[in-house]
DNA sequence: CGCGTGATTGACACGCTTCAACGTATGTGG
DNA sequence: CCACATACGTTGAAGCGTGTCAATCACGCG
């Protein structure tokens, strides 16, 4: 089933038929998830290590006056939650922004997957270390950047991240996300999103409308956003 | 050597007697780093998985514009960089705030160790998601949080994670962070920081020195903090 | 057609930054 | 032992980026 999983951890290591095999027979519980609606609860109790292989999707916390914070968006081949080989409850909820499709496997099962082979082993920790750094990232760019810069440094990340799964056409992706999502994910309100886009799109550089982001001056974005793709770039190893 | 690192293995899981001779003898590259220098250099590079067997050190990206961000704060125990398991490069620096010491291990070691025996697979993986845990709640921090509230979030973690360790008595923890240390990583100026410092004092919330950080109500500086420290625990498995 | 959700705009308020000055402690070389 | 340098903490005044509040607009849907 989840050959986009495959394909993703196929980005760190090359696997053998086997391991593909193995992958593709344990990661078997399929589950659809429809747009609005939440595919972990925050604070439910949730098992088994969770990839979504269709969709887009976002992590999130919400607080008790209201506010939201996301603090991740979860593309095709991405693991969005690690289930009880970390905590017995969800801190974070995951919510679906479109029609998303998860696979899920059972903790031990994850485990005798990853120690029975040492490419896989590999590729999973990329895996958890490149989500790991993508936090990081948004930390410095949360911590040291203007509205402007993170909003154009969230673009060029989904750009990025989209083009490399083969979800991008001419700068053109897919991103469904209200200007509030854009707000609760940079940290800023959804009015002064609204203004902060307007700068982008009026200098040219962008155009947006929800639901389709289209880049037109990648080089010039990326300036302003600060953004280098060095933290989502990994050898491949055999 | 690391028994640190064997320390805080067993917060999560049961080592055997084997799993704790394994990780042993092969966390061996000894190093000591002295306070203000890099442990980890930016963009240099690094291999090995390194963990932090005594000290206090912080992850950090500095920008051109010479703004710094730090991303993480490590104490014993914690692994501080997960080598060519990554990239090629480090995107961090890692600094000592105090004398530090280090042991490493290469990469196909560390995946040796981790296939060998499905505890320390857990044990670990249980270390890295903690790790994104942390990142994403100072996610949460920086994207709702005023200034007061983050800087007393920083403390409460602090304080919660050297607690748990042993590092602390009475409400009184070693934290040698300068006014500029904190405000690059709450995202804030050292002039702001000073600001906040002195209301949290004045409420009789705390003292803190540069040096010593003494917390006198913790249960009002969590309140203020938001904090709940859910995303630091986890169950402890066989 | 009427409603709800999201986008847009304007006016005003406020938290934090910036800049600059000054204090204090520590260390160093003459 | 003093002169000086350096690093960090403290304080004040002014400016700016973003938040807040509120009104209006645009669109899709029952």
């Amino acid at each position: 089933m989840p050959k986009e999983l495959i394909s993703r951890l196929e980005k760190f290591v090359t696997l053998t038929e086997a391991d593909r095999r193995a992958v593709d027979s344990t990661f078997r519980h399929r589950r659809t998830t429809s747009a609005g609606r939440d595919v972990i609860q925050e604070l439910g109790h949730a098992d088994g290590v969770v990839v979504i292989t269709e969709g887009f999707a976002g992590q999130f916390r919400v607080r008790d006056d209201g506010r939201r914070q996301i603090v991740a968006f979860f593309h095709p081949g991405d693991l969005i939650h690690f289930g009880s080989l970390a905590a017995e409850n969800a801190v974070f909820g995951v919510t679906a922004f479109t029609p998303t499709v998860t696979s899920s496997i059972d903790v031990d099962g994850f485990l005798s997957l990853t120690t029975s082979s040492q490419s896989l082993a590999r590729a999973f920790w990329h895996m958890a270390i490149e989500q790991l750094s993508i936090a990081r990232e948004w930390l410095v760019d949360l911590g040291l950047g203007s509205a402007q810069q993170r909003l154009a440094h969230l673009f060029c990340e989904q750009h990025y991240r989209l083009e490399e799964i083969g979800r991008a056409a001419a700068g053109m992706v897919r991103l469904p996300l209200s200007q509030r999502d854009l707000g609760d994910t940079i940290g800023i309100t959804n009015v002064h999103v609204n203004r902060t886009l307007q700068e982008l799109r009026s200098a040219g550089l962008l155009s947006f409308d929800g639901i389709d982001l289209q880049i037109f001056d990648l080089k010039k974005l990326r300036q302003i956003a600060k953004f280098d793709p060095q933290y989502l770039q990994w050898r491949k190893l055999g």
